[in-house]
DNA sequence: GCAGCATTAGACAACGCTGTCAAACGTCGC
DNA sequence: GCGACGTTTGACAGCGTTGTCTAATGCTGC
């Protein structure tokens, strides 16, 4: 048919131009752009020279077709808990930025057997020089699994389940909801009820062994009744909330597995014409933005989400060296309680 | 020194392997993947069998170098609005998969001169088949000479500046800002106040008017003091609501050019120990998840967020064919006056 | 049965870079 | 003044795909 309206080729200035203009070969340009030692100072600073007057810029395509870098790192996530998400990407995207990788960001939401399949793809397809996965795929075996396979440098955010297996960056959960919960106690609450997560994220099954601890320790027996399932949405967080409250004792303070929930719970409060923090003290885990928003402020565990993402990006671009057979790198990042208006001592 | 420990190098199965299994040339594999014509059916199912039988994926820096398209789209943005960005992601995502594209996310934070070098450079060291612009980046003239100058075909969200320069899609800002103050009016309001964004924010002007137009329709005089500044933040929108409810006559309504500004009013009030609705109302634009959590719930504007990430990316991938010189092409997506229970008549 | 044409398949050269290996260039010790 | 050795450079072959161009192949009409 018709000629194709063949897109006008845009001939990129490549290392050959480099390389003519100053004079070298181009595997010598090539050096230069990766730092390989070798280079006579006067030969580098010629060819960075000629660099900077033609404008070049390496193609991350042939690099990494030729090469074994990718200069990408693929950011996976399946719960759009867009919150969440968002600060973990924004902490790896400076840090991309700072080392001149970018971020490749992929949804990976298929359930079951799909996960692992479409993981394998994805890295046949783009290959990237590591990965980072964010709960609750960090909790899943078949995605490591996929990764080990192919042999591509992974770091989990807050994985629970075997926590040894790779890099990991994570908040002592547990320890976390412990403190967060003998807080309440403090206060002077005794009937503390308790949100959790959904099944298959592990951090939230750890923030509920956190909040027994503390019962525990302080002798308080936790009926079965106080410990409400949930799913870390905020419709969740409402209906639990409305079983805890309706409770006989009524909860004297309601601790909910992330804050989603807690708003939700906040909002059934509300409902129930209950004053908070006199007559319930609402307690959260994340402090998302939301927290310093609603009325009152939300008390809550404070995670320092971006810089877990800065953190693990950090990882997969300079890997600290260590022994064969040492076990994984782990970063515990620090948390912090942040205890605002939505808490206070019971009133009876 | 020690022979690198030279990572094993895993040779992906390659069209190669494909047409040695096939029995035909690698072209033709390549014609089967491509969807090319000229490849007699019994050809193609050949070479589709022996691609599952192989497993093949083809990869995609090989392809961006080799060929025109980069199966990549990129989605720039500056302000880490996280809710409105982490939308348009989600809603860019879910088109790239099922194209089989894949998304590069990219902050250009630079301000001045530096952003269009930053996407210079961006556009030659990794080529894209399209990008996407978010506000406010939508409306920097230096991003956009910077891609026309690269011929990189890309989407404006929500653009203030120029509208027609490029394909782009929108909500009708003044529209709807216009029938959202109506709404108030016809609620008895007649001290609205109006809360402006940061100034590069074209579309927070376009919303200012839209406030403006139905106020004097309705013939209400809004005195200068009746509009105070933002920048899309909170705290601005706790500020400028401090300065707005001290004024005498007290407005009866604050509308306010966003979600999160709108939470600040909404926190100034309870400061003050306003009671909401009754003692004034609030509304905001955006319909953020944070807008049904706080209490009351927030009335606002809705933009469908996601889904202009997904007509943007759609976009992007298969571009509607039009006349030479015909206008680019632009999608108006609709809006909804979300009335929830943070407006109610005036009391007075 | 053969030119003439559409259709189908293949050979081969890019694409822009890195890895390998060998060559050239000192420089030192004797 | 020469071999040995460490340093510095370059030639060249890929990497896995697509684009171009040419060569078969099959069919039509006469």
């Amino acid at each position: 048919m018709a000629a194709a309206p063949k897109a006008q080729i845009m001939r990129s200035i490549t290392i050959e131009d480099v390389a003519r203009r100053a004079g070298v070969s181009i595997k010598t340009v090539s050096r230069v752009l990766n730092n390989e030692p070798f280079v006579r100072a006067e030969t580098r600073d010629k060819v960075l020279a000629a660099m900077t007057a033609l404008d070049f810029t390496p193609n991350i395509s042939a690099r990494a077709l030729a090469g074994a870098k990718a200069y990408l790192i693929g950011l996976l996530f399946d719960n759009p808990s867009p919150a969440y998400i968002a600060a973990v990407e924004q902490g790896a995207l400076r840090v991309c930025r700072a080392s001149g990788r970018h971020l490749l960001v992929e949804q990976v939401s298929d359930q079951g057997a799909d996960l692992a399949r479409h993981i394998q793809v994805l890295l046949r397809t783009v290959r990237m020089d590591g990965v980072i996965l964010t709960p609750p795929i960090s909790d899943r075996m078949e995605a490591l699994d996929a990764l080990d396979a192919a042999k591509v440098p992974y770091v989990r955010i807050a994985p629970s389940e075997a926590p040894s297996r790779s890099p990991r960056v994570y908040v002592d959960d547990r320890r976390a909801a412990y403190e967060m919960t003998r807080r309440l106690i403090e206060l002077g609450h005794r009937r503390v009820g308790f949100v959790t997560g959904p099944p298959e994220h592990l951090a939230a099954a750890e923030r509920r062994l956190g909040y027994l601890d503390a019962m525990q320790e302080a002798k308080i027996e936790a009926p079965p009744a106080a410990v409400e399932h949930g799913d870390f949405t905020f419709r969740s967080g409402l209906e639990a909330a409305a079983r805890l409250l309706a409770l006989e004792p009524r909860p004297t303070a309601v601790f909910c597995a992330n804050d989603d929930m807690a708003f939700g719970a906040m909002v059934q409060a509300h409902r129930l014409r209950l004053d908070l923090p006199s007559d319930l003290s609402v307690v959260g885990f994340d402090d998302t933005p939301t927290a310093e928003i609603v009325w009152p402020r939300l008390t809550t565990v404070r995670q320092p989400v971006v810089e877990m993402g800065e953190a693990a990006a950090q990882f997969l671009i300079c890997p600290p060296k260590l022994e064969e057979d040492a076990p994984p790198p782990a970063q515990r990042m620090p948390f912090d309680l942040m205890e605002r208006e939505s808490t206070a001592p019971p009133k009876s």
